[in-house]
DNA sequence: TATTGTTATACTCTATAACTATA
DNA sequence: TATAGTTATAGAGTATAACAATA
């Protein structure tokens, strides 16, 4: 038995927020964000490793220099990402012989089956985000975001 | 004339990323999120200001309490926004006569006419954000964005 | 002189804890 | 004792500057 007039009312965004696409997308990716670092982190990981992984798991050779401007961080930050990825033995740095100022990184094998285990999780968070759209809606929407992230983002150009 | 194999290729995202629904709306959330800074800068404003704004001109009276919880802030980081607005004179803060501890805040004459101008730069974002959709899909676009929205966060349903 | 990777530092945004005045 | 607002502090994430090795 409750007392209703005791429920505390949820307070609402104001409408010409909510009904706003940009400040919808920034929600949006928020929670996407949340998501994704929930789940990583109860799976023992952390977001950025997959982002890191994909990147060296779809280019050949990939120097530390590239890695950063694919994933848009500056290359001072990306040192202490590959440190510690590095240390769990998922990937490998060594000098390119050709140009010794270079690092060249790899995935391990490690490093392969770990990103097989995230691209799982990756999986299950865009599943648990679209659940209530239909398998339609889900393409509808997915190809709308495609086609924004490419217009403004040329990493993103199809 | 350009010496064309000097044009430094543009670094592409992995596929797998630039597939992914979850990633692909932090992408735009983070767009988004630049494009209403940048906007609110050029326009000598900030974007917190046009959130509080709109959540006292859609509330009758509100406190900072209820503030703060419609916007998810923490009550004692939303004083810090307060004082500006009210340094600018946009906003009042008075004690409630019927609980001392509570202060209402309300709109001046001054933040409503801000909140209109703030209003523009938000249309605009928002036209420049969806540029690249034609009506009938910037329409699709945010009714399945407001419908995720409500399905993860209980200030967004309808 | 310019570039790669590195280290150290600073800044922004937000979360946490402790305090006051009221209830 | 509990709550509203406030202050001060701490943390995560990222950006900036300076440096050594190499080109």
């Amino acid at each position: 038995m409750v007392d209703v007039t005791e429920l505390k009312q949820v307070a609402r965004a104001p409408r010409e927020i909510a009904e706003s696409p940009s400040f919808l997308a920034k929600r949006i990716g928020m929670i996407a964000k949340e998501k994704t670092v929930a789940a990583f982190e109860e799976a023992g990981a952390v977001p950025f490793a997959y982002a890191v992984l994909a990147v060296l798991a779809q280019g050949a050779c990939a120097t530390q220099a590239t890695i950063a401007d694919v994933l848009r961080y500056d290359r001072s930050y990306l040192v202490g990402l590959l440190d510690e990825l590095e240390g769990d033995g998922l990937i490998e740095r060594r000098r390119d012989v050709n140009d010794r100022r270079r690092h060249v990184v790899s995935l391990t094998k490690a490093g392969q089956k770990e990103l097989d285990r995230l691209r799982g999780i990756v999986g299950e968070v865009d599943a648990e985000l679209l659940a209530s759209l239909t398998g339609a809606e889900r393409k509808t929407l997915q190809g709308l975001l495609a086609r924004l992230a490419a217009a403004h983002d040329p990493r993103y150009a199809s």
